[in-house]
DNA sequence: AAACTATACGAACGGTCGTATTATTAGTTC
DNA sequence: GAACTAATAATACGACCGTTCGTATAGTTT
C-alpha cells in the first residue's frame, strides 16, 4: 500500500479519505445509513469511482470498522499502554476510554457502541467481525487488570471487574449522546474509582 | 379505540397486529430497517393499506416504540412493582430485567438498547420519545432505590447505584446477542447482588 | 513512443424506499 | 336493501439504493 519513499500512491489517499468520513458518518447513522451515493456526494467524488475501491457494500462496512478501530486504538489503547502495568493504566485505560467518548473522536460518540448494537442480531462478516473486536477489547481491560493483580495491587476477579469499567463505560457514552449531557461521565469516572478503590491492595499508590 | 363490549374494531385489529410485528423487526433491525413494504408483506396485507393507519414512516416508529414501551412494562415494571417497595423490589427489578432480555421478549434482545442507540445521535421526535423513555427508567430504578433507602434497607447514593446497575443491564444484554452466550448475565446478576450487598444496612433480611 | 495499469468518471440497471391518489370492499345504520 | 362510513387494496410516483458497464485520463513500465 504504502510506497518506499512514505507517499501514498493516489488511489490510497482517495482511499484514506473516503474511511475517514466513512466513520464519522457511521457513527451517527450506523453502518446502513452509511450509503455510497451518499458518501461520495459528501466528498465530491463519484460514486462509481468509490465504490470500485470497496468492490461491495460490505467490504465498504469492513474497511470503515477496520479503520475505526485504528482510530480507537490510537486515542484509547496506545495512551494508556504508556503506562507501566499495574492499577495506573488501568485507571489511564478508564479515563482515556471516557476521554474518547466526551470528546467526540467521533462525532456519534464511540463507534462500536453504535454499529455493535445495529449488527449485534444479525449474521454475516460485519457481525463476526465486531464480536471479535469486542472480544479482544474485553481481554484488553482483563489483561490490565490482571497485571495489576500479579503486582499485588488490586484483589479482585479480573474478567468481573472488566464488565464492571466497560459496563460503566457504554452507560456513560449512551447516556451522553441520547440526552446530551455529560453528568453520566462523572458517575462512570465514580464508579469505576469506587470499584479500583474497593479491590486495591493496602499501601497500594493510587492514580487519581 | 376498544369498544364497550371489549372487541376490537376491524382497523384495530390490524393495528395491533402490525405493531407487534414491527416491534419484533425493529429490536432486530432497528427501526429504519422496519420497512414499511417488508412488514406488509410479511403480515400478507397491502402497504397502502399498513400505511394508512400511520400516514407516515416517523409515526409508524413512534407507535412502535410505543406499544414496545407497553410490552417493556408488562414484563419488567409490573412484575416488580408486585413486591413490596424496598430492597426486595430493587433486587425484582434486576432479576426480571435480566429475565426480560435473556428469555427475548423482543428477538433482538432489549428493544430500547437497540433503538436508542440507533437514534441517539439523530434529532426527531423518535430522539425524543427514546430519550424520555431511557429518562423515566432511570428514574423508575432510582425511586426503587430510594424506597429502600427510606426504608432503612439501603445506605446508597441512589442516583449512583441506579447508574451502576442499569449499566450492568445494558452490558449483559449487548454481550449476549453479540456472543450468542448467557455468560454476560451471570456477571451481571453478580455485580447487582455484589453493590446491592456492600449496600445493604445490617440486619436487612437479603432476597436472593 | 508504445504498452500497460491504476484510478476515476457518467450513465444506466433492477429494486426498494416512503408517500399520494384513486378505487374497492366490508360493516354499520337507517 | 340503500346510504354512508371505515378499512383495505390497487396503482403510480419520484428518489435513492447497491451494482455493473463502458470509457476516459493519468502514471508507470518497457
Amino acid at each position: 500500500m504504502e510506497k518506499v519513499d512514505g507517499r501514498l500512491a493516489r488511489g490510497d489517499q482517495t482511499r484514506r479519505a473516503v474511511l475517514r468520513r466513512a466513520v464519522d458518518i457511521a457513527s451517527v447513522d450506523g453502518l446502513e445509513g452509511l450509503s455510497i451515493g451518499r458518501l461520495a456526494t459528501e466528498l465530491g467524488i463519484s460514486k462509481s469511482g468509490l465504490f470500485a475501491h470497496f468492490g461491495s457494500k460490505e467490504e465498504l462496512q469492513l474497511a470503515t470498522v477496520r479503520a475505526a478501530r485504528r482510530i480507537y486504538a490510537d486515542n484509547v489503547v496506545v495512551p494508556a499502554y504508556e503506562i507501566a502495568p499495574g492499577l495506573g493504566r488501568v485507571w489511564a485505560l478508564s479515563k482515556h476510554w471516557l476521554d474518547y467518548s466526551r470528546s467526540r473522536v467521533f462525532p456519534g460518540g464511540c463507534f462500536f457502541q453504535k454499529v455493535s448494537h445495529e449488527f449485534s442480531a444479525r449474521d454475516g462478516a460485519v457481525h463476526e467481525y465486531l464480536a471479535e473486536v469486542h472480544r479482544e477489547w474485553m481481554d484488553l481491560i482483563e489483561t490490565a487488570i490482571t497485571e495489576a493483580v500479579d503486582r499485588g495491587e488490586l484483589a479482585a476477579d479480573p474478567a468481573q471487574l472488566a464488565f464492571d469499567l466497560n459496563a460503566y463505560y457504554e452507560a456513560a457514552n449512551l447516556a451522553s449522546i441520547l440526552h446530551n449531557d455529560e453528568t453520566g461521565y462523572d458517575r462512570a469516572r465514580r464508579s469505576v474509582q469506587d470499584r479500583l478503590a474497593a479491590a486495591v491492595v493496602p499501601g497500594t499508590p493510587v492514580p487519581w
